[in-house]
DNA sequence: CCTAAGTCCTGAGTGC
DNA sequence: TGCACTCAGGACTTAG
């Protein structure tokens, strides 16, 4: 459930399911294993009792909002949460949240890579700290701020739309499909690319994304979003995962190779 | 055997 | 030579 739009798919479903019962946590019951940290100490005392007063995303950061206290919950590479009302368990479960009202909020992440963590409202998290402005946020990430931090780097522009601590939220489908959209080859220095370009890029992002939280996000292989449906941006993808595919503009086969040690998709000829 | 929606760390390289 | 910064590659983990 990685990038931005599956994030947001993911925080506008949890926000559903709080909307319809208890925001009250009851108790909080972990595994010992950890994710990508340890889990934080006394997490269980530190939540019990306090309400959810909302839900709340920064990149592919969400925020829980419980009451002067904040769960910052990264999904990693396959994190999800979802509503169990009958306490039943699956293997790789890490967290529940049990409201109220019986039910339990459950975090599943196989591969560990995610992240549960608490800190003080108001207190940014260290982890939060160093993010760039939020990929959807309008006044924050403007062609302006792409502008400077693409200024004097060598860096494949591809690669820079990964980094977080420049736009928070972009993650390695979206930022090949907003290279496309915007005509850039994804290989290009940064630096190297015209402030009119990038200003194309930068609604290239807007748009792709946007499009993407309004799919329902993308879904690999057969992988659910336990809380609500599946996403089905997967279908509207131009270049991610079509290696060899023709260009949907174009007609000539998409090229790939390896950029930041990911798999990068373009076409040769609609992307300079 | 290979690959995968992410992030963090290390070490080499670059420029001042 | 030193320092700060940049960039590439690997590690982490499980499932298919």
């Amino acid at each position: 459930m990685p990038e931005l739009p599956e994030v947001e798919t993911m925080r506008r479903a949890l926000a559903a399911v709080l909307a319809q019962g208890s925001r009250q946590i009851v108790a909080v019951r972990h595994g010992t294993v950890g994710l990508r940290r340890p889990f934080p100490r006394r997490m269980s005392s530190q939540l019990r009792g306090r309400t959810i007063t909302s839900l709340s995303r920064h990149g592919k950061y969400l925020l829980w909002h419980c009451e002067g206290l904040q769960l910052v919950n990264h999904l990693g590479m396959t994190g999800t949460w979802r509503v169990v009302t009958d306490g039943s368990t699956r293997i790789h479960d890490h967290v529940a949240l049990v409201l109220a009202d019986g039910r339990h909020l459950v975090y599943h992440d196989p591969r560990r890579f995610g992240l549960v963590d608490l800190c003080p409202t108001g207190n940014g998290h260290p982890l939060l700290a160093g993010l760039g402005p939020d990929a959807m946020d309008q006044a924050a990430c403007t062609t302006t701020h792409l502008v400077a931090a693409c200024r004097g780097r060598r860096v494949p522009i591809k690669v820079l739309l990964l980094d977080q601590r420049v736009i928070a939220g972009i993650g390695n489908i979206y930022a090949n499909e907003a290279c496309f959209m915007a005509g850039i080859d994804p290989r290009r220095a940064a630096g190297r690319i015209a402030p009119a370009r990038l200003a194309r890029l930068r609604e290239a992002i807007t748009t792709v994304l946007a499009a993407a939280i309004t799919a329902g996000g993308t879904t690999i292989s057969d992988y659910r979003n336990a809380l609500g449906d599946q996403g089905w941006f997967q279908h509207d993808l131009q270049v991610y995962g079509r290696q060899a595919e023709p260009c949907r503009i174009c007609a000539r086969p998409l090229d790939h190779t390896t950029l930041g040690g990911r798999v990068t998709v373009w076409c040769r000829h609609c992307q300079r």
